[in-house]
DNA sequence: TTAATTGGAGAGCAGTGCTCTCAAATTGGT
DNA sequence: ACCAATTTGAGAGCACTGCTCTCCAATTAA
């Protein structure tokens, strides 16, 4: 089981979603197509397997790198979890895709197997808000305020119930809009949409846009 | 020839870049599947003409957005142009996904014939940025002004150049950020990335963040 | 030792991309 | 109008895919 999701992980490494192929994971399981029908439903089940997977090991790289930064450094924690997800998305392209990328078609993964790991990354930048707000390290920022549509602040009265997060709108909205930009900067990079040629230290480039995302929501170094 | 392309446009549509299949195209051409292979090379060719035809009607849909709003208001046009994107998206969501999800696996658009194509919103974008500097329009904007590496300049160099854009590093840097994070806002309403139920007025959100990063390059309505 | 469960093999169906050959239709030149 | 050249489609065929089915051997439990 383990060595189907292990083999599985590389045939996705190899010829991508679209590409990954239950027979030729047999073949280099060295048993004949239909037995891995026995362990895997189907192939929506591998991949199910394989988002659950990928989603952990991206929530673990994020866990890992947040580590190894202070407690109350807010800004240091942010860039930390920002460079862990551009990193493990450059260095398994194939797997963030999956995650990140066009949703595979015919197919919808399962809320009740996907959505805990799939909600590890954001789960831990609320956390950074949270205790940047708690400490008083959250420096409001100016800026156009527009009156959020009453549909808006009642969805935004729900997420702060969920998150317990005491962010007034115009804070959360920043919020939203950093998390959403950050795995827009990352999917420019993995997917190689600025270019081939265009920017030759994409890390230097990546480092100054955190530092833009960090003051949008106000965690200052 | 037209008529592959609008069977394919809708084929993808339906199943996606993953299930489009030159033998259902055929089928619904009325026609035997060798017959196709006549006027289009492989399936890889095939999708190399959808993504141009993609690329154009969503460049089409912002230049007719844009069209719509006065020269110099450049608030206007940007919000306009994001607005497109959005709505083209939401309207075309395996098209929006073959351009700027997942790369398909083991395909490679060739670039003499999507380059052109697929620069038209950012062109657009710059142009307004463009607009916006000469008109005076263009609030600097304060914030964490790192310096950027050698080769980070450098590459700022080149795209000063070759866009003859007369911005420093700071505002270049701020509006590369607009750009890829306003295609990651986009991105996280078209691929569902935001939960099934979180936002019920998400064109409200959008128009938030719109604004939010107007400011980032110092756009003000 | 016997019965029950599990795991794999193999055949088979319908679908895919793509290549080949062959015949019909269309076109162009005289 | 006729003939040759070109274009276009049909059909067979190969290797691959997901998936289901039946059958048999190995393992486990009683």
């Amino acid at each position: 089981m383990e060595e189907i999701v292990r083999i599985g992980r590389r045939h996705l490494a190899l010829h991508g979603a679209a590409g990954l192929s239950l027979r030729a994971v047999a073949r280099d399981l060295g048993v004949v197509s239909s037995a891995v029908y026995r362990y895997v439903k189907n192939r929506d089940e591998l991949l199910t397997l394989l988002v659950v997977d990928g989603y952990n090991a991206l929530g673990e790289s994020v866990d890992a790198a947040l580590k190894a930064v202070p407690d109350d450094d807010f800004y240091g924690q942010f860039q930390a979890l920002g460079r862990a997800v551009r990193e493990w998305g450059l260095a398994e392209p194939a797997r963030y895709g999956l995650l990140f990328g066009s949703p595979v078609p015919g197919y919808q993964a399962p809320p009740e197997q996907t959505t805990a790991p799939g909600t590890r990354v954001i789960g831990q930048l609320v956390r950074i808000f949270q205790g940047a707000q708690q400490a008083g390290a959250l420096v409001a920022q100016s800026g156009p305020a527009g009156r959020p549509t009453d549909a808006l602040a009642a969805d935004f009265n729900a997420v702060r119930a969920e998150l317990g997060l005491p962010l007034d709108d115009a804070s959360l909205t920043r919020g939203v809009l950093v998390w959403a930009a950050l795995f827009g900067v990352v999917n420019f990079e993995v997917f190689g949409q600025y270019g081939p040629a265009t920017f030759s230290d994409p890390a230097a480039l990546f480092d100054a846009h955190l530092q833009l995302l960090a003051q949008m929501v106000g965690i200052t170094p």
